[in-house]
DNA sequence: CGAGCCGTTGAGGGGATTCAAGCTCAGTGG
DNA sequence: CCACTGAGCTTGAATCCCCTCAACGGCTCG
């Protein structure tokens, strides 16, 4: 179907039936090990397993301790978190060319759960691999992924827990992430009304009408133009009550 | 307030005044820089700029051409975008500590609006000094990066346009994103109700109506269990319907 | 053949949106 | 000084979309 105009350098010489296959994933995208010399690959190719996964079946699940990262070689994959409610939420999607399970890279646990949608084929890459490559990464360069990897975790979230469900638990939730930023007087940024709502995907009226509620029943006093105080213990008492 | 334990090696001696500013980035986290010896510091604090900025600045905007990473030392920042029915969707916030427009380091544009919420206090670090710190990426780490920005930039554009709206039109939109991991014959993963559900934070039971709304108007055709066909067409003219 | 899973469809109720009016408050200029 | 204005917040009333609860049909599989 594609056309492949410049062979890559490691499939010349197929001495390890490996190469073969990840030959395959150069075809959509670049390889993640496209970059790498004839010898490299030859070396890590011995330690990478390349299994076919049936529908439904579950590559991964979040708290897991991660020992290795996996490229999607074919079907789609999704990634799932279950809100503090309860509920499940499928966060997004991953087909082939993407790598999935980065956290693993950082010796960090798997955030969530991964599971097949189709029937996937996948190469899985244990941590060791790609730190014997004596690519290993600089502390800098470790720093930075860390940062990559915080900005995503926060996303996924994010998308977790203000985008679904009652608008006032949404509401509450938020609270509890700008409540981490308080001051030192505990004071909190009291964002307008109607960026509230294009936080939350609700209108600024419906932000409204509960930040009132919420005044009212002492969840949060404001006390100057863009500054509130949010009451903690308040706070997790009227999500308890919502969350049964 | 907070009691400082350790004092980071290159606070002994601040003969640049960039230091003790960075200092302050180390009381809440560790900073990006911290793992650098003290010469690299010197020599690169000197290209860093550390401006407040006041509340509702711009950052960067979505598009623009990055070439600078901002950490943020004071205030919080807003991510943006907007749909592509011209709606504003904050994504995600950011803090003290955090690393923002990562995107610059691989060369590629900013891909969200980021605006100060609070007055906020940043350091302004651009691409060259990471890559003149001889800290260069390896092609291999390099790849890697691209890949976590791609997750990140997933992860934001599912929760731009999956998230809010008419459940029609989120529903069209994950038609969307499905009919890119079409096959050669344009079969796509038809997902189960319950999965669409919880992938538009909808209840299955809307998913179903929805899915059979479509099914009439020709905008899909399900051809086997779990596998369908979307009509491209059909599909764009329904969304532009909607987005007027 | 019955059990269970999955999808469909209906009816009713509820929460969010929409449209609209009125309010406070800061800034401006007469 | 004070009316005037506009931006942001609040609140109300009516509407609409989605959720909830429920029943039913098709299908697979033991």
């Amino acid at each position: 179907m594609l056309m492949q105009k410049h062979k890559p350098i490691y499939l010349e010489d197929d001495s390890h039936p490996q190469a073969r296959v990840c030959a395959l994933c150069e075809v959509r995208r670049s390889a993640l090990f496209g970059a790498l010399d004839h010898e490299s690959l030859e070396h890590i190719h011995a330690h990478i397993a390349s299994p076919a996964l049936p529908m439904d079946d579950v590559l991964y699940t979040a708290g897991q301790s991660g020992d290795a990262v996996y490229t999607i070689r074919a079907g789609i994959v999704r990634f799932e978190r279950v809100t503090e409610s309860g509920v499940r939420r499928i966060i997004r999607l991953a087909g082939p060319g993407d790598l999935i399970g980065q956290e693993a890279l950082l010796k960090l646990p798997y955030k969530d759960n991964a599971v097949a949608c189709t029937p996937v084929d996948i190469c899985r890459i244990p941590r060791a691999v790609i730190e014997q490559l004596g690519e290993t990464a600089t502390p800098l360069m470790r720093e930075l992924m860390h940062r990559w990897q915080n900005a995503l975790n926060d996303s996924a979230n994010w998308a977790t827990e203000l985008t679904t469900g009652l608008a006032l638990r949404r509401m509450l939730k938020l609270l509890e992430v700008l409540a981490r930023y308080a001051d030192d007087d505990g004071r909190v940024w009291q964002p307008r009304r109607e960026e509230l709502g294009d936080m939350l995907g609700i209108t600024l009226e419906t932000a409204s009408r509960h930040i009132s509620l919420l005044r009212k029943q002492g969840v949060i006093e404001l006390v100057a133009p863009h500054q509130m105080v949010i009451n903690g213990l308040a706070l997790h008492k009227t999500l308890q009550a919502l969350d049964d």
